[in-house]
DNA sequence: TCTACCCGTGTTGCATACAATTCTCAGTGC
DNA sequence: GCACTGAGAATTGTATGCAACACGGGTAGA
């Protein structure tokens, strides 16, 4: 054997980046897996299932697994295995006020911190998401919606907060993608969104705070809504 | 062998917490070496000496030292090992500012939500630290500054932001330890959570907030006038 | 029929072995 | 004297093996 999992390599994917290991990588694509659906919450994580469909050992995977596990995505329970993490409604509704409360603090930071150009760059950003609303494309919004909400993080200038809240939409994007596809939820987002935006270029600090603690918890209500009809309380 | 580490556990603490694995117990024990300052910012952190010293093998300290590289306390460099994190001055500011910003959260949430129970519990902290600042006992008032704090994250009831508190409260204790010894410094802290604590009981959230986020800047203030004593400016 | 126990199977936790990289430090050429 | 090179050592990353625990099915007993 040349090196572990160097057929994997060989096989499809030998300009990986090469400075990570295969925990990272391995960690990178359960998240993946997870935060896109393909691994449903609640799914049993088998150490060596998970090993030959990457083509490793079960050591770089148990890391991987650890690692998710500490922040919050998998739930390793010591030696019962691990599984994708089960989030209960109180959870569900604990993480959304989480979020909203380290977005607002974001929009607050933003609006006293952020540079002329990062204002321009929101505000350009803002104006694309414009027509995105009106073409009703569920999936290109989402995807704006990611670089606009992670414009506001950076604009924060706040490397700590700004990671919290990535990890905390990760977490909670499972939940979140389905929203879109309500009716008017895009238009009504854009709105609310145009709120916060407003409030960031003005410099009016407690303002851009409320505006995006209000869009959270709108998100939260429309998720909230989705989940007692499909699921029913889970 | 009978079991791995069995020898250890013979040893000595045989009543160790059963249900643990050897990773997770190594992380606690890692992160307090770090939080104590018996390991330093920088050290390396030689995994074969740390099975060692903790008497098991390699793996279950990568494990942990991965876990405790997702929560910041330690930095893991791929393939070249792992060191306690180095905090630059910009990052223990941005670390104060986050710390600053989700505690003056947790305290406008427990303004608003703490039970009357949790109000009555968190008021008689406050008053048996009085008696700690008059006394002058650093060591003291510095253990039941952290119970207080944490009586707050408690208060806000959301074990999200409760858990992120908590491990910024961690990674900043390092740098925080020595400011108690300031003279004047825990009578001036009594006071600062004196205004925390009316706000709070009285339900006055966003002076909870405001309350809250000028002690832990004072707090920032104290320790970074330590620091360039100290230590030039790192 | 139900409960308790036992044993087999599968999975996890850890130790150990080995491969691959990084580091160290002479030795060499300029 | 100094930078560069390359072998050896040290250290990390991964694979593999083994023991202990968890879970499930079957059997004995009430």
């Amino acid at each position: 054997m040349v090196r572990q999992g160097g057929a994997v390599r060989d096989g499809g994917e030998m300009d990986e980046a090469a400075g990570r290991t295969q925990a990272e990588r391995l960690a990178g694509e359960i998240a993946e897996a997870i935060v896109t659906g393909a691994l449903a919450p609640g799914s049993r994580l088998d150490e060596q299932a998970l090993a030959d469909r990457f083509g490793v050992s079960r050591t770089p995977v148990r890391e991987a697994l650890r690692q998710l596990g500490t922040t919050g995505l998998v739930e390793v329970r010591p030696r019962r295995g691990a599984v994708v993490a089960q989030v209960t409604a109180d959870q569900l509704a604990e993480l959304f006020v989480a979020m909203g409360e380290v977005e607002a603090t974001c929009a607050r930071l933003a609006a006293q911190s952020m540079s002329p150009l990062e204002r321009r760059r929101l505000d350009a950003l803002h104006d694309a998401m414009a027509d995105l609303a009106r073409d009703g494309d569920p999936a290109a919004f989402a995807r704006a919606n990611t670089t606009f909400h992670g414009a506001i993080y950076a604009g924060a200038h706040n490397a700590v907060l700004s990671d919290f809240a990535l990890g905390l939409r990760r977490r909670l994007q499972p939940y979140r993608a389905a929203q879109f596809r309500l009716p008017g939820r895009l238009a009504r987002s854009h709105a609310e969104h145009g709120a916060v935006v407003a409030a960031i270029l003005s410099g009016r600090a407690a303002e851009a705070h409320a505006a995006m603690l209000r869009h959270v918890t709108l998100v939260e209500s429309s998720v909230e809504g989705l989940l007692a009809r499909d699921v029913g309380e889970r």
